[in-house]
RNA sequence: GGGGGCGUGGUCUAGCGGCCUAGGACACCGGCCUUUCACGCCGGGGAUCGCGGGUUCGAAUCCCGUCGCCCCUACCA
């Protein structure tokens, strides 16, 4: 995050307390609404952090004053503030992923620090902010590098050390462009909507320009607190993978206890979710969102999707479907283990392969080939429904 | 144009002069498991480490050059 968020925000590592400025990504000055939502995502990301005051861009008088103590750094022109860049010598600037970075004093203009209707620019709030509140570190994007020098020249001017930096790889999206709050990044709120676990996205993140050691792929936030070091941040841009975040996400929410699933879906869901139904869909989704499309059928009767039905409900299909119903009929007791006894000696009798009578009963229940066990399903549903939706299915299947 | 940054399989990374005939993960392919889809397990393909020089007994690792991409060069942030 980058920008603005131009508050200071108490970071605890192991390397002790330190005061930090985390600036968010968008080039636009930041507005209460925008910095509520980044505050937001840390706290669903249940990240430790202290809120610090907010920067205030409108303190003209502490501007001035700032200004003013940098005596012939700067100059008026037309109006506005200028700071004057030496023509020799140059500068470094202290980053602790990139190292010392250098910059030639002779390439930088002399720039704008305040406008002529009195407004501060960008790089004279930030320098100031980082002085008044002590900041020790600045973690931001790597487009912000070759900003440091001028902001690291303003605090001199003022007589103050330069923080130390850590300018990270930039983040891309599968297009190859920029991860903004549009596309992805906002996307804390877009992930949380999709699904994924804070849990996850932290762990998927962390190893985002980072890695511990040849082999370690799964952290606890503690482990990341104890091993993260930004000294071993890597230096070029990374490529956000959905797909690997996915895995991630699914291999987080297996572990979770079924009660603990329950409370985070129905919390997403705004609805209540039957503790059956999450437990048998656990191990099959990757994302909170995917449990809605494999159990909804438990829920509420779904239309048949046709797909489904052409390619199961062919070559006697309705046949055995009805065998099975029979089978239900008088399955005792009617849990998983009843109901697969039941639907086991349908399969015997028949002599057909078991997917030839679990197919048709999975299309006529749930409305598609995709479902989590047929047992616990039909188990689950229980008698009455499952006998409901079977006589649905086989009335469509004489009138189709 | 000037300045800065970055460059390891499709993707994220490990690697800091010999243990690298370049390790792990996602994705992909095949197999096993199996009631679907997944999960899990096993196996496989895929990188001359951007390129070219140099230093060295030895380089992905050090130096130089070169190419590519990105950033800054605003009275944007």
């Amino acid at each position: 995050m980058r920008t603005a968020l131009y508050n200071w925000l108490l970071a605890r590592g192991s390397g002790g307390t330190f005061v930090l400025r985390i600036e968010d990504t968008d080039r636009e000055r930041s507005t209460p609404e925008n910095i509520e939502q980044i505050l937001d995502a840390l706290r669903w990301l249940e990240l430790d952090w202290d809120e610090g005051p907010f920067s205030q861009w409108e303190r003209r008088e502490r501007h001035a004053e700032a200004i003013e103590s940098m005596g012939d750094h700067v100059y008026e022109d037309d109006g506005a503030i200028r700071f004057r860049v030496p023509d020799e010598g140059d500068i470094a600037v202290r980053d602790v992923i990139r190292g010392e970075v250098r910059f030639p004093l002779s390439a930088l203009n002399d720039f704008v620090i305040r406008r002529s209707d009195g407004s501060p620019l960008y790089n004279l709030a930030v320098a100031v902010d980082d002085l008044d509140m002590g900041i020790t570190h600045v973690v931001r994007g790597d487009d912000h590098l070759s900003n440091t020098p001028r902001q690291a020249l303003m605090l001199q001017a003022m007589g103050a050390e330069p923080p130390v930096y850590a300018h990270l790889p930039l983040l891309h999206g599968p297009d190859g462009k920029k991860l903004s709050k549009r596309h992805g990044a906002a996307s804390v709120q877009e992930l949380r909507a999709a699904g994924y676990l804070p849990e996850a996205v932290v762990n998927y993140l962390a190893l985002l320009g980072w890695g511990y050691d040849e082999s370690t792929t799964f952290f606890t936030a503690g482990e990341l607190v104890e091993r993260f070091a930004l000294e071993r941040v890597s230096k070029n841009p990374a490529v956000f993978d959905e797909q690997k975040l996915r895995w991630m996400n699914g291999r987080y929410l297996r572990e979770l206890p079924a009660d603990d699933l329950r409370a985070r879906l129905e919390a997403l869901l705004g609805r209540e979710v039957p503790p059956a139904a999450v437990e048998i869909s656990q191990e099959k989704m990757q994302t909170l969102t995917d449990f809605w499309d494999l159990s909804k059928f438990l829920v509420e009767p779904q239309g048949f999707d046709e797909k489904a039905w052409r390619k199961v409900m062919r070559d006697g299909a309705p046949e055995r479907l009805r065998a099975a119903r029979v089978a239900l009929e008088t399955a005792e007791p009617f849990d998983a283990e009843g109901v697969e006894a039941a639907l086991r000696g349908v399969v015997e009798s028949l002599d057909v392969k078991p997917g030839e009578v679990f197919q048709p009963v999975r299309v006529a229940i749930s409305g598609t080939t995709v479902s989590p066990g047929i047992f616990e399903s039909v188990a689950v549903l229980g008698r009455e429904e499952t006998i409901a939706r079977i006589d649905t299915a086989l009335r469509k299947a004489d009138t189709g």
